[in-house]
DNA sequence: GCCAACGTTGGC
DNA sequence: GCCAACGTTGGC
């Protein structure tokens, strides 16, 4: 039996989930399989932050997608688990992440968490989802779409779970 | 490696 | 408030 997969409530009507971007040669699903659970840190976009702040809850899944790989595309299936918090990585010297314009007392920068869920059976490349006539309009295929957090609609969510062979299903 | 597209910064 | 310059993203 596949496992169930639980959605909040859409915003607008639209959201059923996420997609977020990861370089594999920085963090890989390979490696969130193997820490089963991370803080996605060094957001440093105010769209993509205001995502996770304001819309994103806890038992939102998200689209694993390997960007700047070859071949770029989406590699599994994650779950945010837990609420957004300031990145800590914005008041450290030494990250990479840091922002000296920040303060502690108003936080400029924030984070979630990401628990693994899967590696999809099949990798669906990004040729394969824009050979895919029905997902017309997902963010990732719109040119010039660089925002590493993107909102995905209930049916391209439920497509793109299909090619992959996900073992989730949404209700 | 190239470069188009984008977000941010800062001079004015 | 405008916009040129700059740095970054990410596909190719």
């Amino acid at each position: 039996m596949p496992k169930t997969i639980t959605t909040t409530k859409p915003i607008a009507g639209s959201r059923a989930g996420w997609l977020i971007k990861s370089e594999p040669s920085v963090f890989s699903i390979e490696d969130l399989q193997r820490d089963q659970r991370t803080a996605w840190e060094g957001v440093r976009n105010y769209q993509a932050r205001n995502f996770m702040r304001d819309a994103m809850a806890e038992g939102d899944v998200a689209l694993f997608y390997h960007s700047s790989s070859e071949p770029s595309g989406v590699a599994g299936l994650a779950r945010v688990a837990s609420r957004a918090r300031p990145d800590p990585t914005q008041f450290d010297p030494t990250s990479p992440y840091f922002d000296a314009t920040s303060s502690r007392t108003e936080p400029r920068w924030q984070l979630v968490e990401f628990a693994y869920l899967e590696r999809f059976a099949n990798f669906v490349s990004l040729a394969e989802l824009k050979a895919c006539a029905d997902l017309e309009g997902m963010a990732v295929l719109q040119k010039g779409q660089r925002l590493s957090i993107q909102m995905v609609s209930k049916e391209h969510l439920a497509i793109v779970l299909g090619m992959g062979g996900s073992t989730h299903t949404l209700t």
